[in-house]
DNA sequence: CTTCCACAGGAAGGTCTGGCGG
DNA sequence: CCGCCAGACCTTCCTGTGGAAG
């Protein structure tokens, strides 16, 4: 009866008393081994507080080593210094990796000092420049210093809006502006602008990545909140740590292995997280990311997936362990586009879906050369093919061509 | 040593969609 | 309705290239 299940979930003690502080968008309000570099921001942005532009900073570091918390942190206590003081002091954050291009940066920023949803900037429509002029307008009719913050700012396409965002201050008369990004690829300047690069390197901070120990203090640290007492022990959490510390220090990804644990250990109505919990945590996310990066890839993507698995399964039958190559890819998609009926790509393009599937981690594929046979991509599933299979079974399409085998096989046959 | 395969991957341009003001 | 805009998605055409074979 459903009565009784809801009273044997209810019976059982909750691993949980504050869920919401495990998640990876909480801010806590001490952020441990972090106070280096919220100072030295600080110290960098203290000048907006006295009226005058704070220089343009680049911050760098890998994912989950709290660069955007740390932003967001100094960022509000920035906004409430300056309303203390009276000194008008705003900050954006925009996360350039969905706010992508020189027009929805500038209509994003534009619309934070519109009020008025009928005067907002739409989403399309208008030429950049007016957008662009609207801005410096609603900056200079508002005054005050503004922090814009761009994380992942190595997603941006093209530099023409660092290059007018660091040159907006010449243009404004009372307004200031200043240009925080945020990036994890050490290398992102080189391919900048010369000018962009210098005006926005202005001040660099390097965010280095967690070891075991300072993992072990941000997990104690939220743990202490999120769970109830004697859920966990040192040896989970440092697992934890652990395991996120292999992985280049990742914050995040540890904050998510204990959740996910606790999760599975409040769902198996266990007294604690054991470390069996964190094991299967680490599965169920791997997991997760494959089954949610695959279903929502598009159509053709997913022809181009399906026919690396079969190209596998093929040459697995043939006795042959090496990846595939862009070529062989491309046969097989073509007789599966036959099969589906839908739209034959370009083999240009086919080699481009190849290089966004290796960049979601999906697959593997890197460039090889086999002298006198050419110069090609060796192509690989990196997990899961199972699974992957079974999810795009899912789909309507391609659930026609579910155990498709190939009739012929021009080149795997033998030929190399 | 040179040749040459089977592509990689850049550049430029085309087509379509969705949203805007007028 | 139109003309215009940005962006997603493709195509066409292209030059470049690591290294086994000759």
């Amino acid at each position: 009866m459903v009565k009784d299940l809801f009273e044997s979930l209810l019976k059982a003690r909750p691993i949980f008393k504050n869920k919401e502080v495990m998640r990876p968008a909480y801010i806590p309000d001490i952020l441990p081994h972090r106070d280096t570099e919220i100072r030295h921001l600080a110290a960098i942005l203290v000048a907006a507080l006295r009226g005058e532009t704070p220089s343009n900073v680049l911050i760098y570091g890998k994912t989950g080593t709290g660069k955007t918390a740390v932003v967001k942190y100094v960022g509000k206590e920035l906004e409430n210094k300056g309303v203390e003081l009276g000194k008008p002091t705003r900050h954006i954050y925009l996360n350039c990796e969905i706010v992508d291009t020189q027009y929805r940066v500038l209509q994003n920023i534009a619309n934070h000092f519109i009020t008025e949803w009928s005067d907002r900037v739409p989403f399309t429509g208008w030429p950049t420049d007016e957008v662009y002029a609207k801005l410096k307008q609603m900056m200079d009719s508002e005054g005050g210093v503004t922090v814009i913050t761009l994380d992942e700012i190595d997603k941006l396409k093209g530099d023409e809006v660092l290059y007018n965002l660091t040159r907006i201050n010449s243009d404004l008369k009372r307004a200031k502006v200043s240009v925080l990004g945020i990036s994890n690829d050490l290398k992102f300047t080189e391919f900048l602008d010369p000018r962009v690069k210098s005006s926005l390197g202005e001040e660099n901070m390097i965010f280095p990545p967690y070891d075991a120990d300072q993992l072990r203090d941000i997990l104690n640290q939220r743990a202490k909140m999120a769970f109830r007492e004697d859920v966990t022990d040192e040896g989970v959490i440092a697992r934890c740590a652990a395991l996120a510390a292999q992985e280049h220090g990742d914050a995040r990804r540890a904050l998510d292995l204990l959740r996910v644990a606790a999760e599975i250990a409040e769902r198996d109505k266990a007294k604690e997280i054991t470390e069996k919990h964190v094991k299967l945590a680490q599965n169920k996310i791997e997991l997760d990311r494959v089954t949610e990066v695959t279903s929502s890839l598009p159509m053709q993507s997913k022809l181009v997936l399906f026919s690396i698995i079969v190209g596998e399964d093929l040459s697995r039958a043939a006795g042959q362990k090496m990846g595939l190559t862009t070529g062989e890819v491309f046969d097989i998609y073509k007789e599966l586009c036959k099969k589906t009926g839908a739209d034959v790509l370009t083999q240009r393009r086919i080699a481009d879906l190849i290089s966004e599937l290796d960049m979601l981690g999906i697959i593997t594929a890197r460039v090889i050369s086999k002298g006198r046979y050419g110069r090609t991509r060796e192509i690989q599933m990196s997990a899961q093919p199972d699974k992957i299979r079974e999810v795009l079974g899912n789909d309507e399409l391609l659930s026609a061509i579910r155990d498709f085998r190939p009739r012929i096989q021009s080149r795997l046959g033998g030929s190399f």
